[in-house]
DNA sequence: TCAGAGCCTGACCGATCGGTCAGATTGGCG
DNA sequence: CGCCAATCTGACCGATCGGTCAGGCTCTGA
């Protein structure tokens, strides 16, 4: 009945990846994602230290991907950062919503544990820098509300293809964000051509 | 050592409240409740027929009042229902902060309790308002992005004065949206009276 | 052939959860 | 006084959680 080490860890992963995304994480019991799997519990947890590994290796390439746009974000001021910071955060999103979605509202939670404390410092980095380094209370509310709102929303962005959620979020951010600075404008509706 | 009872339902409900904006509705248990109210579990058992209860009534004011808005938005199209469902669900957002802070990430989990399954139906009918009724993919990503950043945004709005606050986000939403019908465009900047 | 590594499992653990229940205590009232 | 209803509690319940463990199975290679 033992399968190769590879194949039972990756249909681990893709069924706990698929009840996430329906129970959230900590609505899904590790009972269930074996369930799913067609396996024990114990067997789950002989592929993956514990829960929140498990969580943590579907997570990976998502916060690979934070963490580059947080180091590229570093030393940005200004309307250059803001920029940055919408356009990146967009492409994140919109490549990883799978990945966010499946955490719905557990953010805050999350974010204190452990193995995910600096995410919550990269987030933070990151709303500072959608908010142009401003301390206006409008623009930090601004940068709040779409930070939270693009990450909430990600769960019903699931079947929305690529090319239409992609426009659509930078439209939407770009209108909402005051620019920083007047005489820095937003640079001329170039809708789409980024990394 | 008896109170009266509406001095312990009353004690039991704020130090609900308090709990529950510190570690969320889930993550608060009875007997978190209890410890902080310096009785036993037992006794917020007597008082409450269960957990969900207890939410219930500190969530009722909220509701009543979103229930309101959704009268007020039935009938209305396009433009007109964009305006009132903007205006309506930001004072919603301002006057109750606090118990939609309390209420975290959990929405998704909590809707879809029987005791709250006719606030889904509001919010989408709330949400299809805000998009102006239009099937535009980009209204209605717009209109969810906002609806969800702003309810999840108000953990973090608590410390920010009412009249701060309400006009940031009547503006960060009138920005935000796309006026539905180009011949009805918003009104003239009257960026804050209403009821 | 056989030892051992890798894979898998049932049984079990302590902790915690929401909720129940019988009974102790108290205060008001006829 | 005695009665009763309201209030409160400790002990307890079944369920579920994440996690542990000893041992069984199978495949591989010396």
């Amino acid at each position: 009945m033992a399968r190769a080490v590879s194949e039972t860890h990756g249909e681990i992963l893709a069924a706990a990846a698929r009840r996430f995304a329906v129970t959230g994480y900590r609505g899904t019991s590790l009972q269930d994602i074996a369930r799913e799997v067609g396996c024990s519990k114990a067997t789950v947890l002989y592929h993956f230290a514990n829960k929140e590994a498990l969580l943590a290796e579907l997570m990976a390439p998502a916060i690979a991907v934070l963490r580059a746009l947080d180091d590229q974000l570093t030393g940005l001021t200004g309307a250059a950062a803001q920029q940055a910071a919408a356009v990146g955060f967009v492409d994140l999103a919109v490549r990883f919503r799978r990945e966010i979605a499946l955490l719905r509202g557990e953010f805050p939670e999350l974010l204190c544990q452990p193995a995910f404390a600096h995410i919550q410092q990269i987030s933070e980095r990151l709303r500072d820098a959608l908010a142009g380094h401003s301390d206006r209370p409008g623009a930090r509310i601004t940068a709040l509300v779409l930070l939270a709102g693009i990450s909430e929303g990600c769960a019903e962005f699931v079947d929305v293809p690529d090319d239409e959620l992609r426009p659509a979020l930078l439209t939407l951010v770009r209108r909402a964000l005051e620019p920083v600075d007047a005489s820095l404008p937003q640079p001329p509706t170039t809708e789409d051509k980024e990394t």
